[in-house]
DNA sequence: TCCTAATTCGTAATCATTCTGATTAAACTA
DNA sequence: TAGTTTAATCAGAATGATTACGAATTAGGA
């Protein structure tokens, strides 16, 4: 599954260094939305001094290449894995952190409603606590 | 329309100061979501000397009482006077900043679809440019 | 193996936001 | 209207996330 990773930042000329292949490994490996501190404290066990500049850049590179997805919770940013297979959204249990897909999305009926602006994306979060958390 | 302010701070036990009151205008003057900065230059002609301390500590009060209402954009958290009307969500222009009321919103079929977590509460937000924009 | 541009490092800088301790003023009471 | 109480404000320092910078390292190709 790392691989079809390495094929996207090969696509985009983008070296396949340690530290990305190990981030993209934590984030992959948790499907849930994580803070660049609590990224950085699960790399230190593999690279204890790695800069957060490496992790901040690689952080937004692998979002723009579509290989992450970010939202801002508790004014932080937060990444996870990007889903690949088809449009959807998440639940985000606020507790946990963890997240679940919510398939429906009825953007067809907001473009109808809003008319003549251009729509260029939509923002779906749900907010609550999770079976475990509630 | 200042007044149904006034009662909202007054029920709150919140006290009617000049910089408030000033707050509430230019947030009610004008349909769209605010930065601070933005905010404090346009309390500049008033209050000069106005400090952060309060446009934040203010914003944040406003917020909790349900006049204000906000989302995070690049990082930074904006502000707009909340509408008091109805359920709903908006379009946000990217370019000016202007907002547009979208009715629709599916909450109880995304409740259904998730089953047994507790959702306490969702953002649905549209990103696009205005007619004047576009 | 060597070259070169991309990447990373260590740290300083920036920027939004919050905190602190002193001062001011809204609102209530007499 | 003056006095009292307590919330609100001020100025500036502190915090915390994020970004920038110049030097050092390294992936990937020749």
């Amino acid at each position: 599954m790392i691989n079809q990773y390495k094929e996207q930042l090969k696509e985009h000329n983008l070296k396949l260094t340690d530290k990305r292949l190990k981030l993209i490994e934590v984030l992959a490996g948790d499907e849930k939305y994580m803070s660049a501190k609590e990224i950085q404290s699960k790399l230190a066990d593999y690279f204890p001094t790695i800069s957060y500049d490496t992790i901040y850049r690689n952080l937004h590179t692998l979002t723009d290449i579509g290989v992450f997805e970010q939202t801002s919770l508790d004014q932080e940013m937060h990444y996870k894995i990007a889903c690949v297979t088809h449009h959807h959204h998440h639940f985000i249990c606020e507790r946990c952190g963890v997240t679940q897909v919510v398939e429906y999305c009825p953007v067809e009926k907001w473009q109808n409603e809003l008319g003549d602006v251009k729509l260029n994306s939509h923002k779906v979060e749900l907010y609550g606590y999770c079976e475990k958390c509630a």
